[in-house]
DNA sequence: ATAGGGTTAG
């Protein structure tokens, strides 16, 4: 084809055919052989080509410095460009200016709002810069300026630069709308609405997306279809409403309603339909539409295909998504990667996760999150922290926002690290990030793992709005604390505020009665609760249990509506080992052994049952029971967190610095605890038993190393907190209380899910024998 | 104005 003799509308709409980026490679190849390519207006064509198909930074900035004198044009492409990728690029966009500048271009005043919209959150320090030039009442710019601060806020920096308009047009009105949402302001945007002068699309669809934020779907279903006119984005605003609010099937039947009407679907469609059958688990029927638009010869745009990507991780095909992840080549960008490594983080494969995210040279806020959260959510948490320490040192990276600090916050609730979690608070606060809902959530949840239940009222206090999660926290927080009346307070409090208790909610109530021994009151939100599943028997098995009445957690289980699972013989073995019940205890034990044969901890407690009988025979053969099959308890490692930093040990390690004391002091306790009665020298009794097993089943457990360690260390402090990552076992749990005892102190020590509180020999949990 | 990341229990 010769290009130079084609019309430029001709090659207009043949640059607009291009589908993919060889295409594009292909076309520019044939710019450059007609000696094109030197020219402002192909290379502004090629730019914005280049948007559109997300072309990597290295390519598109070669087409720009391959222009040897750029027009206006090819700057403002080329700023569009950069503001299409977010906000990372703001050093090139403010290089981009500079030589702008330089070019003794005349600049129009329309170069400013791409500008401010390119650089991102960063676009307010041209605010001050287009106040200087004396352009802020240019209605473009003042629109721009207010849109950033809509969006990234403060809100009430865009309501003033409203205020202070003489004409307001009706995409200012839209933009404020917008930033109130944006805010959470319901009621703000709401009298907006009202008194505007005229609407049109955009604002019924700000309305649409902003009552889906608040998870309000029945007004945004109002808003939507009182919609005069709608188009494609207000149907994707409404589908993503239902998508993203866990109604799939309404998502999919308002599709089926598109479908006949005149807005056919576009790549946004494509996505939020796939990712809505991802969603409610209907893979086939992603598939089948996949196959239609094979079949239609619809080309995914790498937008749907990420979308792809991302179903099949959630259908755990790690395959298939790793097959579109390739497919996707040169086009994949900063969103593709993303999902990708959350596709490895859901399944656990942090190491594959951490590959890619190492080999990522663009990395934004969100990759930051998905490796933080990823690490955090498969157990990491000490990880997690690490590498939120990265991130804040790293110099070129993004800076953290709410749900970097909501990851790390829980992060350090799970290692009840309150230093540290202070910390990470005073990176907040230096940050002025503004916390939501969940944002508080994982700061009740911070402080109840801690020990801190003043610090996590105070925090349920302060908040304006609580959801269901916010209640569920503070429960449990009370839960683990013992303190079973306040939990169930609580749950008459949310019902006045007319939040809608969840299955959580029950599960953590139930816990709370079971750990306060409040039978009756447990039994009475046991009845109340409309279609109870198994988790919430295997609750009420332990609140039976926990008080003694263990015929009767039988015959609810025989009596059981659905099939019980492990989790309902788990409690009804635990109950049958703190009121030393054999029958029962190898009744659950066996079914339990069938269920999950690879779970160590259920060996250990039928171990413990018999241990407690002084049946050592019974004790040795479940040991070897689990060697047959192949089970090994895991290692455990606790750890204290002393002056900001975590003091791992483990059982054998002697790599800490403080090692020969804690052993030392360790040894010294265990005489004092043979002599005032507990551990009846089981060891002579178990004379075939190799000597590193014994020493674990009398309980040499790596949170007494830990609890040695906080003795030395802190000395007047009351509290002192220790973590384990394993559930904390029957040896170790006297033992613990006897420390408590002994030594005259609160100790508090968290397992992988629960919470001990020591004191004076007792514990909170509810094992009170 | 519409895609990707976050909080709670056992």
């Amino acid at each position: 084809m010769n290009f130079g003799r084609l019309s430029m509308s001709q090659l207009d709409s043949l640059a607009c055919k291009i589908s993919n980026l060889s295409q594009l490679r292909q076309f520019h190849a044939q710019l450059i052989q007609n000696s094109l390519h030197h020219h402002s207006q192909w290379a502004s064509l090629l730019i914005s080509q280049c948007t559109r198909l997300r072309a990597p930074p290295p390519y598109t900035r070669l087409i720009f410095d391959s222009t040897p004198r750029p027009d206006i044009h090819v700057f403002i492409s080329m700023l569009k460009y950069y503001s299409n990728l977010g906000s990372a690029h703001f050093n090139q966009v403010v290089t981009l200016y500079q030589k702008l500048q330089c070019c003794d271009l005349r600049i129009g005043t329309f170069v400013y709002p791409v500008l401010i919209k390119s650089a991102g959150s960063k676009g307010i320090e041209f605010h001050a810069h287009v106040l200087k030039l004396g352009l802020a009442s240019d209605p473009y710019i003042r629109n721009a300026i207010m849109g950033l601060y809509a969006k990234y806020g403060p809100v009430e920096n865009a309501r003033d630069v409203f205020a202070e308009m003489h004409e307001r047009t009706l995409a200012d009105w839209n933009n404020m709308i917008f930033g109130y949402w944006n805010w959470g302001n319901k009621a703000e945007a709401c009298r907006l609405f009202d008194m505007m002068p005229e609407r049109n699309v955009v604002t019924w669809t700000a309305m649409v997306t902003g009552y889906a934020r608040m998870k309000d779907l029945e007004n945004a279903r109002r808003y939507f279809d009182e919609i005069p006119e709608k188009n494609v984005v207000s149907w994707n605003a409404m589908l993503s409403a239902y998508a993203q609010n866990r109604f799939p099937e309404e998502a999919l039947k308002l599709f089926d309603d598109m479908m006949n009407s005149r807005d056919q679907p576009n790549e946004t469609t494509w996505a939020i339909v796939i990712s809505a059958c991802s969603s409610c688990g209907d893979c086939s029927l992603a598939d089948s539409f996949v196959q239609k638009l094979n079949q239609k010869r619809i080309h995914l745009s790498y937008f749907a295909k990420t979308a792809l990507l991302d179903m099949y991780a959630k259908r755990g095909s790690l395959q298939a998504a790793r097959q579109v992840f390739d497919e996707l080549g040169v086009s994949r960008n900063t969103v593709t990667w993303n999902a990708m490594i959350s596709a490895y983080t859901r399944v656990g494969d942090l190491a594959s996760a951490r590959e890619l995210f190492d080999k990522m040279l663009e990395r934004d806020v969100v990759t930051w999150n998905s490796m933080i959260s990823g690490y955090a959510q498969n157990g990491q948490s000490a990880l997690a922290i690490d590498l939120f320490k990265d991130m804040i040192t790293a110099a070129d990276d993004p800076k953290p926002d709410e749900v970097t600090m909501v990851s790390v916050i829980s992060a350090c609730g799970h290692l009840g690290a309150l230093d540290i979690g202070n910390w990470v608070i005073s990176i907040v606060r230096k940050n002025h990030i503004k916390l939501s809902i969940s944002g508080y959530n994982s700061l009740i949840f911070l402080y109840s793992k801690c020990g801190s239940m003043d610090d996590a009222k105070r925090t349920f206090q302060e908040m304006t709005t609580r959801d269901v999660v916010s209640y569920n926290t503070l429960i449990a927080g009370f839960a683990a604390h013992g303190h079973g009346m306040e939990a169930v307070k609580l749950l008459s409090k949310m019902k006045g505020e007319f939040v809608e208790p969840d299955r959580v909610t029950y599960i953590v109530i139930l816990t709370a009665c079971s750990h306060a021994g409040m039978l009756e009151e447990g039994w009475k939100v046991f009845e109340s609760i409309k279609a109870p599943d198994a988790d919430h028997y295997a609750c009420v098995i332990d609140l039976l249990g926990r008080v003694g009445k263990l015929d009767e957690a039988k015959k609810i289980i025989d009596d059981m509506p659905k099939e019980p699972h492990a989790g309902v013989y788990g409690s009804l073995l635990n109950a049958s080992r703190i009121h030393k019940r054999i029958d029962l205890g190898e009744f659950a034990a066996s079914t339990l052994f069938e269920l999950e044969p690879h779970n160590s901890g259920n060996y250990i407690l039928l171990s413990n049952i018999y241990a407690s009988a002084g049946r050592w025979d019974d004790v040795v053969r479940v040991r070897e029971l689990m060697r047959k099959v192949g089970v090994k308890k895991a290692t455990g490692w606790s750890w204290v967190e002393y002056k900001g930093k975590l003091h791992k040990f483990i059982v054998g390690d002697r790599s800490h610095e403080r090692s020969d004391d804690v052993y030392r002091l360790l040894a010294e306790l265990g005489r004092k605890m043979r002599n005032s009665g507990y551990m009846a020298d089981k060891t002579c009794v178990l004379r075939d038993v190799e000597e590193e097993e014994k020493e674990e089943m009398v309980g040499t457990h790596s949170e007494k190393l830990a609890v040695c360690f906080a003795l030395l260390v802190t000395d007047a402090e009351a509290v002192i907190r220790v973590v384990k990552n394993l559930r904390v076992c029957w040896d170790c749990h006297t033992a613990m209380k006897m420390i408590s005892n002994l030594e005259g102190r609160k100790i508090i020590l968290r397992d992988n899910n629960r919470f001990h509180c020591f004191s004076d020999g007792i514990c909170s949990c509810g094992d009170y024998w």
